[in-house]
DNA sequence: TGCCAGGCATCTA
DNA sequence: TAGATGCATGGC
């Protein structure tokens, strides 16, 4: 245990599962239950011993403004009971919320979302990570304990696709160019999203090349906050997981319909834009 | 070796 | 407007 840390109530949160559900990729664990991460410009080493969660800088001394920053980031200051009252309205949500009742959305920093989730796209965790981690070492600024931030905007802006070539992201490199110019030349601003209602905000993250519904939606639902997009989305996975520890067989596929129909059945009720995808799965579940 | 991965844009009918 | 297809790469 690092010497120098800070202590905040996990209030039930499980650090792993928050860490590793496919809501962020910029952690890392080591053989001693220590995650090392970074969102923004800060670095953390952070682990749990039963509802205690132990932050330390990983070169120094967490200031008041560093603790507050992570206290927001894991959302240790929202109140997930009435927040899981809110969504076990829903029968099988329930279900899956009470399967995982630990997971938390983080709020992350926006940038560093709409990069992650535009690498995620036909993707998996393992390689989204990789590719992060290439991302942030190439081209970002290095920070304490041996973490990298995303680069900046400004920085990226400046690059062309095949600058990204060692990234080894694929197809997805022009789109991350594109997110980095509209961004820096203010075309998508996030001071503007924060402001937008969500289905405008949508509109204007889908001004960007490579973003359509569903990474629009993680950027609202992790990077801008709004707990009112599709918030079942990480228990629902982690459920289907617990389900099909080894992989959804094919013969399964109409209970992941299913579970799919209850997640629709809720963002139709909240979410306009979401009817075209819910008509579209109703078909291919036929 | 072939399939799959939390998507999206584009083309075609 | 819906359906089909290509896009890059790595894990399994």
């Amino acid at each position: 245990m690092l010497s120098a840390h800070a202590t905040l109530p996990a209030k039930g949160m499980d650090l792993a599962a928050t860490l590793f559900c496919g809501q962020t990729f910029s952690w890392h664990q080591n053989d001693d239950n220590y995650f090392y991460g970074m969102a923004g410009s800060r670095s953390l080493v952070v682990w749990q011993q039963e509802d205690t969660l132990f932050l330390a800088h990983p070169d120094g001394t967490l200031t008041p403004k560093d603790l507050a920053f992570w206290q927001h980031y894991f959302a240790l200051d929202t109140d997930y009971e009435a927040l899981h009252a809110k969504f076990t309205k829903h029968q099988k949500l329930a279900v899956c919320v009470s399967a995982f009742p630990g997971i938390r959305v983080l709020r992350q920093p926006f940038w560093d979302t709409l990069l992650s989730f535009i690498i995620s796209q036909n993707n998996n965790i393992s390689r989204i990570t990789g590719i992060v981690g290439r991302l942030c070492q190439t081209f970002g600024q290095q920070l304490p304990g041996a973490q990298y931030m995303f680069p900046s905007a400004q920085a990226l802006a400046q690059l062309t696709p095949e600058d990204l070539s060692p990234l080894r992201a694929g197809f997805r490199a022009k789109y991350l160019i594109d997110a980095a110019r509209k961004v820096a030349s203010g075309e998508v601003d996030e001071t503007r999203l924060r402001s937008l209602n969500n289905n405008d905000a949508r509109d204007e993250l889908k001004l960007i090349y490579g973003v359509g519904d569903k990474v629009a939606d993680c950027v609202l639902l992790f990077g801008l906050g709004r707990d009112d997009i599709a918030p079942m989305d990480v228990w629902m996975k982690r459920a289907m997981e617990q389900i099909f520890p080894k992989g959804m067989p094919k013969a399964a596929k109409g209970a992941e319909g299913i579970a799919q129909q209850y997640i629709f059945h809720w963002a139709r009720q909240n979410l306009p834009a979401a009817n075209a995808a819910a008509a579209k799965t109703k078909k291919q579940n036929k």
